[in-house]
DNA sequence: CGTACGATCTGCT
DNA sequence: GCAGATCGTACGA
């Protein structure tokens, strides 16, 4: 059920990008799991992207978890206040990465309203990056921690899903990427189609 | 060391 | 629709 390793490892970040829509994503963070299924996630693919963190071949402290090689988390700290939580995919030294945007709340549903302050379990309680992360109690704590422990992971449950439900869109919030910000690397699944 | 800005969210207009 | 919150990160002096 939770993704082996090898999946991780693949170059073709676009495709997992649209791959891990249907996929559930748990985190066990203070003796409580929380997750849902994910219904958005856009890539980011390595130096050449300008959208992304990496372009250029830019390496710090900070980008330093995307050269690992692909199964691990990269979680980063933005606008002074949000935290957002990344799939590392590809081999070491390549810096693929898939933003994970929203998902679907299924599982510690009390506890993401206790942590985000929220009072309804619906979409809206996980349906940005960092609305996300807060509601799973991510934090830079979690960066670079492998996905295949018992920390934060991602199963397979057979989901199937079909390519008619998913809309494909250019990235959010990166106008500074020039023509690369009109590539359509974010993948949007229509949940309701797969949510009882 | 100083400065500019961000893979966002919320609340108010 | 838009401004404000709020500070780590990157980069140049």
């Amino acid at each position: 059920m939770k993704l082996p390793p090898p999946y991780y490892q693949s170059q073709e970040v676009v495709r997992l990008a649209k791959d891990l829509l249907g996929k559930y994503l748990y985190t066990h963070i203070n003796k409580t799991i929380t997750g849902g299924i994910i219904t958005e996630t856009e890539a980011y693919a390595g130096v050449t992207d300008k959208a992304s963190h990496a372009y250029n071949g830019r390496r710090t402290a900070r980008t330093e978890t995307m050269y690992q090689q692909g199964g691990i988390s990269y979680v980063y700290f933005t606008y002074g206040m949000h935290h957002l939580f990344n799939v590392v995919t590809g081999k070491k030294e390549v810096p693929h990465a898939i933003l994970i945007r929203a998902i679907y709340p299924l599982t510690g549903c009390e506890t993401m309203l206790k942590r985000t302050g929220k009072q309804k379990i619906n979409y809206q309680l996980t349906n940005g990056p960092a609305k996300m992360a807060k509601a799973l109690g991510i934090t830079k704590k979690q960066n670079g921690i492998s996905l295949s422990g018992n920390l934060i992971w991602i199963e397979d449950k057979g989901v199937s899903v079909h390519k008619n439900h998913i809309k494909s869109t250019p990235r959010i919030g990166i106008d500074y990427a020039g023509e690369d910000a009109l590539l359509p690397y974010r993948f949007i699944l229509d949940y309701k189609n797969y949510i009882s």
